[in-house]
DNA sequence: ACCAAAATAGAATAAATATTCCAAAACTGA
DNA sequence: TCAGTTTTGGAATATTTATTCTATTTTGGT
């Protein structure tokens, strides 16, 4: 019995969630050429609103009608019953987002909308950005390693300091044991990184000097390091165990820290939860 | 001479920038249906790529030629071409941005990278909702407030702290003559508030008291006050000369603070080049 | 109020696009 | 290898969608 007959027929997906579920669950057993569907729609499920069934069938490497026996399988009547879905839930950011961004910077150089404009935009950028770029090896490695700490030290100077502070708070609200080291004082608390601690340590260039000598420190100390930086030839990779870059975006002399702090919120949290 | 006089022809526009300026520039000497296009289609341009002909006019209550006659006089050939601008510049820089982030989520309720896709979602969201709510108004004159005062003097504590220090770090890197009110040791700084200074008062709900005091202490010395917070009722708002709000979407028990951050910044910024 | 010019609506047509169908090819299990 | 079954490609067709054309209405100037 294949694929096409009646006797498989279910109902269409209402969401793009059922889709994708849907999409998962048939992918495995589908023949060849059904399959270069499923993998080239599950990778440009974003087109679907604004091609044609020509469009993504020369995208699939396959003929149209391949494309529509694809679409049958998965419950629905026909490619425009699919497409119908994708173009309901059509929503390119904030209705008038980019309307307004740009109203906003019509303000004129320099005027404060204009710069609100322009960290908003390179807030989003850096975050679209870390989407897209995010090694979930490295990202997990992280987190074990945070997991397994007695004491998890932080530091991040400068501008990193936000992130740090964030990160101290985060951890306290969650039961985990942590450390700022926050350079107040000119206090040097090197002498709390005990072993079975590990150190997350945070700079972006130009690096700063206190935390590539705490990170070494604890590195010669036997501790594991988790690095949060802007690159991988970075000087904090050299004394890291796992080295988490963020792409961040610029704009004028200031960072915009969304991306940073995502990650950083995620590792923390995710580090709460596997120590419950 | 009619607007679908050949002689009128301008080039289409090729970008999405360029639409809109044109879409400006013609929108007021317009007659009465094809006012109703540019109206409609200002207000939902980006549905122009998952629309119809029929879809749009109907939208704008219009028939369809007179969409047609809107889209000539945009200098497009016709529908067709102006859809496959909409449909080409859509998700340009990050084609496969939102996919991307569906394989983030895939990795698992609670796994790593399903925590970062959600926090990368809650900033861009809040990074986009800042975009279109802000109040220009209110943002001059903070900005305003803040450029003429001696001091500027910032709080925020708890989860607000990463947003006063980087405000204090850029304020430090543009020499404005900035104090960090951190509540180290338990100090309290509040003698240093003198008249001719400004305060900057950042919290969120659960508000934190030493903020709230600190604003009205100000306030009460006839300092001037700018409150960054998250909506117009906070307890803030009773002793601020200016309230910013900021709508920050959360993400579990945790805020993103990319719009905070992005809405921090452009104050500083244009604080910093207004003293200039 | 009248005329010329512009704008409009809707029907007619053209073009693009989706869908079906079936003969041929590729498998599958004996 | 062969018969039965599934899968495939592409041509034929149906449907939707865009575009043009023209008779009619509206507008603006005198």
């Amino acid at each position: 019995m294949g694929f096409s007959d009646v006797n498989d027929a279910v109902q269409a997906p209402a969401t793009v969630e059922e889709f994708r579920d849907r999409l998962t669950e048939v992918i495995d057993d589908l023949p060849r050429r059904l399959r270069q569907c499923a993998d080239y729609i599950a990778a440009n499920t974003d087109r679907i609103a604004v091609s044609t069934v020509a469009d993504l069938a020369a995208g699939a490497d396959v003929p149209p009608s391949a494309l529509m026996r694809f679409c049958q399988i998965l419950g629905f009547s026909g490619f425009s019953e699919m497409q119908r879905l994708f173009r309901g839930a059509y929503a390119p950011g904030w209705p008038d987002y980019s309307t307004r961004l740009k109203n906003l910077k019509d303000g004129g150089a320099g005027s404060p909308t204009a710069l609100l404009a322009e960290f908003i935009e390179a807030g989003r950028l850096s975050l679209e950005s870390l989407a897209t770029s995010v090694d979930e090896g490295v990202l997990a490695q992280s987190v074990q390693i945070l997991s397994a700490a007695e004491t998890i030290h932080i530091i991040g100077l400068r501008r990193a300091f936000p992130v740090a502070c964030y990160l101290a708070y985060v951890f306290e609200k969650m039961d985990v044991p942590a450390m700022l080291h926050d350079g107040v004082g000119k206090l040097d608390h090197r002498f709390a990184l005990r072993p079975g601690d590990a150190l997350l340590a945070i700079t972006f260039a130009p690096y700063s000097e206190e935390t590539l000598t705490l990170a070494q420190d604890a590195r010669g100390r036997g501790l594991s390091v988790v690095a949060l930086t802007d690159r991988l030839t970075s000087p904090l990779a050299k004394s890291a165990d796992a080295v988490l870059t963020v792409p961040e975006v610029d704009f004028g002399a200031f960072r915009s820290l969304s991306a940073t702090l995502a990650m950083a919120m995620a590792v923390a949290v995710a580090v709460g939860s596997a120590r419950d």
